[in-house]
DNA sequence: TGTAATGTAAAACGTTCGTTTTACATCGAT
DNA sequence: ATCGATGTAAAACGAACGTTTTACATTACA
């Protein structure tokens, strides 16, 4: 396994499980396994690393949203928050320790989040066979908050969120 | 006004605008006014700050939430919003700032997180002539998707949220 | 065989962290 | 007039921060 692919993994899971800011550096180097010189060499700097997870997680996350429809998207989170925890959004949460005042991961999250919208909007015109930018932005907002709620209320409210998104599909057909 | 609420006060902005853990307390003696021998005495430690500033932000905001209909929720949303700013849920951004390590604000969150829940299902069982637990947790869901997506999309993502709860609430009453 | 790259282990850099302490001022109530 | 509470200003605490450096080992290739 690659130098920078463990580094980068052991950032995100750390990074994900106690907070960006909290995370020291001796942490990384311990659980990624190298000395803090060769964590350097790789990263960069803390911020620097901090971005490159964000991106790294963005491909990750990405590919799996390629599906054709709307419910395959709340399928698709909710494997995904099994998987990969339930501890609400890695990219926001980067943006408001930051309080969005590093340049690299603010457009890390800027990036993203364009690019999670622009697919959802693509997915609600496949699924209905037109544009409906204001049922997309509500499908939005039901994936976002189901990533939130399920920080206290369980991988369920995915459940909740599909079955609401249904509803406002079948409506838009109709 | 009181020393204790004036730190309280600052202290809230300046976690909520550059996170708890990046903001230093030498900054909250600045902001609060007040040397670092009071701020200890009002404050006693830290986490006690944070976790009081989120019980104080409990107080305020659920005092806001007594409504008697669904949409009324979501006007109450799109005012706190557009008062105190979209930063994301304070809440659960200390719990994922410290890990859900720190057992006073673990808690905080914990009892705040329960009331919000709670109070929505009693506004949609008001609503609704009847309780509709799916329902409740799909409210919640919007409410936090659109206090989320806010962050990014601005404050309209309210109105898109209030729109997809008004079709759930008609179609539960049908 | 020798050299350049890549790694580790560990100390050290200066800064900032949260917190405590020292020394001194102000002021209302007795 | 004085005592106790409450405040400020500022230094100091040890620990941890992100980062760099020093000294040395390993490996791969010319």
């Amino acid at each position: 396994m690659d130098k920078t692919t463990k580094l980068t993994a052991a950032a995100e899971r750390l990074f994900d499980r106690h907070g960006y800011m909290a995370t020291g550096m001796d942490r990384l180097t311990a659980a990624a396994g190298m000395s803090s010189r060769t964590l350097y060499k790789h990263a960069g700097s803390k911020a620097q690393l901090m971005a490159r997870v964000l991106t790294e997680r963005d491909r990750r996350f990405m590919a799996r949203l390629e599906v054709q429809s709307v419910d395959a998207l709340f399928a698709t989170l909710e494997a995904w928050l099994r998987v990969e925890g339930m501890r609400g959004c890695l990219f926001l949460r980067s943006r408001a320790e930051t309080g969005g005042d590093t340049p690299e991961i603010a457009e890390a999250v800027a990036m993203h989040k364009a690019a999670f919208h622009l697919r959802i909007e693509e997915v609600v015109a496949v699924d209905l066979g037109r544009q409906d930018p204001v049922l997309a932005e509500q499908v939005l907002i039901l994936l976002e908050g189901a990533t939130q709620a399920a920080v206290y209320r369980g991988a369920e409210s995915v459940s909740a969120a599909r079955a609401a998104a249904a509803i406002l599909m079948e409506r838009a057909r109709a």
